[in-house]
DNA sequence: GTTGACCCTTACGTAAAGGTCAACTAAAAA
DNA sequence: TTTTTAGTTGACCTTTACGTAAGGGTCAAC
């Protein structure tokens, strides 16, 4: 069996974040890591919450959105109309999603060509430099 | 020929956007209209710099970062060094565009299976349901 | 018996991206 | 001529996502 605990400091430096950060999210009720006294432990499912809320940041969630989904996964298995929300909550940041994703592929093409622009005019304009 | 032209509360309604932000953007150094008196003007090409700018939004780059790239397409056939620091800027965004894709591709993958368990315990729980 | 490594809380600070509100101007409509 | 209408600036307000002290606890090591 590999580790099954963390404190604060080990997670802050696996995922290169501050004890700040992930006393925030605490705060922000993303996670609730178990105490030992005072000091947080946090166990491998409060790792990979903080692996969601990361990779959520990263695609642009807010707290606020992320907590929302963190949420969903647990309160699957509810009432009928909760189930519906949730789900209807889900198609709808899937379909965001979707379209975040064609913006990026538009703004890669725009950014490449502009590469490719520039490329061409130093290799017109400045010939003799390496091209490391 | 179309409209060459358009105020600040046509491109306010066209793009669902405040008359404050575009202001802002204004301020920020993003675009700069012509003026007719006091009077903001916008171009075509202010226009299309504005569309640069929302979808820079969508994909979670800052003002600061929109106001970078905006000037490099401004910028380019500049002096050598300024082209090179262009071009590394560009593919450095260009990663954290592909790795952004593969975030929000994990992120979909992670969200249509919540919506699949979801929709299975629904069929489950509360066949009667009519689903639409 | 103090030093150092970690840990804690409380609380004010801050940058980004606008919102909101007041007071003003200029042109157009009534 | 008065009143809309569309635009302007400037000032302050707000939220988000942390940063940054300030002050203190614990426990092993020297």
């Amino acid at each position: 069996m590999t580790k099954r605990t963390y404190s604060i400091s080990e997670l802050s430096e696996e995922f290169g974040i501050t004890l700040r950060t992930l006393r925030y999210y605490e705060d922000e009720a993303l996670i609730a890591p178990k105490r030992e006294g005072q000091a947080r432990i946090y166990s491998t499912s409060d790792r990979a919450r903080l692996i969601w809320i990361l990779r959520g940041k990263r695609v642009g969630f807010s707290i606020t959105d992320i907590r929302e989904v963190l949420n969903m996964h647990y309160g699957k298995g509810g009432k009928e109309e909760q189930c519906r929300v949730t789900i209807s909550a889900c198609n709808k940041r899937i379909k965001n999603l979707e379209q975040q994703k064609k913006d990026i592929d538009e703004t890669l093409e725009e950014l490449s060509s502009l590469v490719d622009t520039m490329t061409i005019f130093m290799a017109e304009n400045y010939p003799a430099a390496n091209s490391i």
